[in-house]
DNA sequence: CGAGATTCATGTGAAGTATACCTTTAGGCTTAA
DNA sequence: AAGCCTAAAGGTATACTTCACATGAATCTCGTA
């Protein structure tokens, strides 16, 4: 009898496995953050001058991704907000992702952006940038306060728009009376601080907060703390967790992933119809959240680079074993363009799309010589084979329909 | 045989152009006194 | 005369084009051992 109880509950419990899905998502913040006091610390630390109402200074902060480094900025910055609120503190943090094309990925639109936080509408181009910071100024200097502006994938905005706007950022405060302003820079290009230019290098970087990679250990006891949340009791096969940690510290200890797979993992589970996670579904879980996430991408795709990329792996179909260059594609995407009445863009342009879908991660593009024979780019596609259809699909679809 | 010169196919930087959008301004029309 | 609307003028950001020059190793050239 007890056996046929046991079969109800199960069924019962089988629509669904999760308690909280929401615990598993990049945006959730946790009440507590294991493995990263230190940083925390920190990072508090060097902001708490706000609290008596002085400018902090401004901190870069770098490590890979997955690290915990937006996790734990966001978390202090939480915690700051409250505290503020209660003690009548004026305080704003801003937290801007530079990597979203078309929100911050230029000067004009980052301080539009920065300006619309604070509620003025600023148009999509027209306005002089000159003039969108001077809205932004008089905005700031409307009342007296501590501004923590936090650009996460600040190495982006540097790469699309130059260090100088990182300067002009940074001197904001000589030109401010009532407020003052301190930059919170995330990044996860470790090299990428050499190439700035000293003045803005020392400036970003009055204070240094590094994040080291975590470790199978340490990624298993997040995953457990978070599961426990999460899912309901004894749907975690043994060995899963294990298994997903030791996935994602594969790469560079990557805790967002591993956290993914385990909800992947878990809503695949389900929609199976299964009641427990079993290790395979794990394996299931990267490949579709790989998928999911270059189709995401590619979907996102402007139509010129959609035409240049659908180029790219037509050409990977008709040269077999040569690596695709430069040249290749351009002609493939000139008769592409005829076909589909798309205007054709010129050489030069197409080679800086190229470098960007390979920025993008969907491609490899490596600058070679190739002695006697000039220099191109060589271009290697990263899909993995059991998307590449699909990929073509969109793409197709998007071109031709 | 080896040091330089040559060469190819394209990378890359700077400057120019087209387009879309903004503000300002001058004129024209309406309205109220 | 004052007020309001419109259209033209003058300005900017962005995506793209045009032009011109830069690259860098395989290959060629030619002098030398």
């Amino acid at each position: 009898m007890k056996e046929l109880n046991n079969i109800f509950e199960k069924f019962l419990k089988k629509e669904s496995l999760f308690k909280s899905k929401k615990v598993l998502q990049a945006v959730h913040i946790p009440r507590e953050i294991n493995h990263r006091d230190e940083q925390i610390t920190q990072i508090a630390n060097i902001l708490s001058p706000t609290l008596r109402i002085e400018k902090p200074s401004n901190i870069f902060i770098y490590g890979k991704t997955g690290t915990g480094k937006t996790l734990s900025v966001r978390y202090v910055a939480e915690q700051m907000t409250t505290l503020a609120d209660n003690k009548k503190i004026p305080l704003k943090i801003i937290y801007i992702n530079c990597k979203l094309k078309k929100v911050a990925d230029t000067e004009y639109r980052l301080v539009a952006q920065l300006a619309r936080e604070f509620g003025k509408e600023i148009p999509p181009t027209g306005l002089p940038t000159e003039e969108v910071y001077n809205i932004f100024f008089k905005a700031i200097g409307e009342e007296k306060r501590i501004i923590i502006l936090v650009l996460d994938e600040i190495d982006w905005l540097v790469k699309k728009a130059g260090d100088e706007l990182i300067y002009n950022l940074t001197r904001i405060n000589s030109e401010l009376k009532n407020s003052q302003i301190t930059i919170v820079g995330i990044s996860n290009d470790l090299i990428f601080s050499n190439n700035l230019d000293p003045r803005v290098k020392s400036s970003l970087s009055e204070e240094e907060v590094i994040f080291p990679p975590y470790n199978a250990v340490q990624l298993q006891s997040i995953l457990r703390k978070r599961a426990v949340e999460a899912f309901k009791e004894g749907v975690l096969k043994e060995g899963v967790i294990p298994k997903c940690a030791a996935y994602a510290a594969r790469e560079h200890g990557d805790a967002r992933r591993a956290l993914e797979l385990l909800r992947v993992a878990g809503e695949i589970a389900e929609r199976k119809g299964k009641e427990e996670i079993t290790l395979h579904d794990i394996d299931d879980a990267e490949d579709t959240i790989e998928r999911d996430r270059i189709i995401e991408i590619v979907k996102n795709q402007p139509k010129q680079f959609q035409a240049t990329l659908y180029s790219i792996l037509l050409n990977k179909d008709n040269s077999k074993n040569k690596f695709i260059q430069t040249g290749d594609v351009y002609d493939t995407y000139r008769q592409l363009c005829n076909k589909t009445g798309l205007r054709s863009l010129t050489q030069r342009r197409v080679s800086d799309i190229i470098a960007e879908l390979d920025m993008l991660g969907i491609i490899n593009a490596k600058v070679i010589s190739k002695g006697r024979f000039g220099r191109t780019r060589e271009i290697n596609l990263i899909l993995p084979t059991s998307i590449e259809l699909k990929v073509k699909k969109i793409l197709e679809d998007d071109l031709f329909g």
